[in-house]
DNA sequence: GTTCTAGAAC
DNA sequence: GTTCTAGAAC
């Protein structure tokens, strides 16, 4: 008996549907327009961590086609907006991950300072931090040249398994904490200082 | 995507 | 002994 769940509320979903729940609730949105919703990373890798979601219903990269190009431009753009009025002297990277877990196409804004308890794993630093992160810019000529994005899934497993290693100045750390210890004494990821 | 935790690594 | 990673989750 207690297994009929046929009831008229509907549950929270599989996990990889949350992105969409979070960008239909108002106090999730960061920004809106016509276009796409902005909201903020639930378990943000760096001081600064944004998604942004067009409204459209496109799942990944791969249902992405020449059309797409101006949609993909409008939400580098509005990506870009929001990183300058978080914070104008951090550097900030706009991209895709190459196979995201969560389905409904997001780009990541994310400052480089990861500075942040909720990056724990290898998984997370190498997603952002090796060719699995593909910039924003990328995405957008591909899709210009060839109508559409191609992924290689095996060698993009295999970017997320390679040795810890800092992003600014390639020395190799062997666990998360060393990695996160070294990062910590590099304070160029700013843009400037003044 | 996260949480939890066994056992590897130190 | 503690720290840290990595795989299951029905």
């Amino acid at each position: 008996m207690s297994s009929s769940n046929s009831a008229k509320k509907k549950g929270p979903g599989h996990w990889s549907t949350g992105l969409l729940t979070s960008m239909e609730d108002p106090e999730m949105r960061v920004d809106e327009d016509d276009q796409c919703v902005t909201i903020k990373d639930k378990y943000p890798k760096a001081r600064y961590h944004f998604l942004v979601l067009p409204k459209e219903k496109i799942n990944s990269l791969k249902n992405l086609n020449g059309d797409n190009v101006e949609l993909l431009k409008h939400i580098q753009f509005k990506g870009q907006e929001i990183a300058d009025k978080a914070d104008k002297h951090l550097l900030f990277r706009f991209g895709y991950h190459a196979v995201p877990s969560m389905g409904h196409l997001h780009l990541h804004v994310i400052s480089q300072d990861f500075n942040s308890p909720c990056l724990k794993t290898k998984k997370h630093w190498n997603s952002f931090t090796t060719e699995y992160f593909i910039d924003s810019e990328r995405i957008i000529k591909q899709l210009e040249k060839k109508g559409r994005i191609e992924i290689d899934t095996s060698s993009s497993e295999t970017l997320l398994k390679k040795d810890l290693q800092c992003h600014i100045c390639s020395k190799k750390l062997s666990t998360i904490p060393a990695l996160k210890s070294h990062i910590a004494l590099h304070c160029v990821s700013r843009k400037k200082s003044t």
